[in-house]
DNA sequence: TTCTATTTGCAAATCATTTGCAATAAGGGG
DNA sequence: CCCCTTATTGCAAATGATTTGCAAATAGAA
């Protein structure tokens, strides 16, 4: 589920990170923020970059730096195109979607299985700080009426 | 795990299933299957085409082609780049991946999570015909001890 | 063997994402 | 508040995977 955050607490987590870092609080930094935090479902860097005003490549750029401070997650849902959504503060953003195949509405799902299978897999084949990638799809309701 | 199919029947396969499809049984696309066949984790279109010797252009028609005769399935990474495997004659070929985030080393996992759980989810949303995607990351033995 | 529709090779086009570089802005020190 | 150094941005070009247009090659039916 989306963690709507304060607004607030956003941004001076992010002048607190970017210190941190040694790195600048910018304009598009914070921009980017902002578009994530009204939307709840993971958006693309173009589709961020409709919503600001400033060059694509400093969206790349700046989405890549907020992920490497863990303020923004990656998914991948297959289709060749990175989607973002904000991290809450102590959020690690661990979590799936269900996609419609037919038009592509999102659905956040909080569910997981359960943690033991993932541990099994892991000491089995005596693997270290294993994690997974899950995504659902399907066809929505309005896409199974046609 | 890779089902390894006797050589025949793959080729056999190929031909009354192309003669389905109202299409030729040409080099390439018998070829490719054998690349596939002897290998138990997918393959970058990139390693299939380092195999045989033809167009890389020609390769990734052809897989296409085979993943929509079902023959070869296809598997996502989330490093950007496709991977293939072939498929068993009644085998859809659902099944997951344990990868090295270090070496890319790749181990077949043959185990999921319960099926309730994707149903729970479909039926809660009204979503129908409901799949999923999941892959393992971690580090493997070897990449431990750096 | 002949004929025609399908395939292939090759080069160019796409698409998402990254990168080089000069111009610009952030923010610590004075 | 002004300077100076360094991080950041805009822009264009580069990348890397995958796709596509088109003419030449070929599979398969007749
Ligand atoms: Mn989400
Ligand atoms: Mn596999
Ligand atoms: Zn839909
Ligand atoms: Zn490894």
């Amino acid at each position: 589920m989306a963690t709507h955050t304060h607004p607030r607490q956003n941004l001076s987590d992010l002048t607190a990170r970017l210190r941190q870092h040694a790195q600048r609080i910018t304009g598009p930094r914070q921009l980017i923020l902002e578009v994530l935090r009204r939307e709840d479902h993971p958006l693309t860097a173009r589709q961020i970059h409709g919503q600001l005003d400033c060059d694509l490549a400093t969206v790349y750029r700046s989405l890549r730096l907020l992920e490497e401070m863990a303020m923004v997650k990656r998914f991948d849902f297959g289709d060749g195109t990175a989607r973002f959504e904000l991290l809450g503060q102590n959020d690690d953003g661990h979590h799936h979607h269900l996609v419609c195949r037919e038009c592509s509405t999102v659905v956040e799902i909080g569910e997981c299985f359960s943690g033991n299978l993932e541990q099994r897999i892991a000491r089995e084949h005596g693997f270290a700080d294993v994690s997974h990638r899950l995504e659902f799809f399907g066809l929505c309701p309005d896409c199974q009426t046609t």
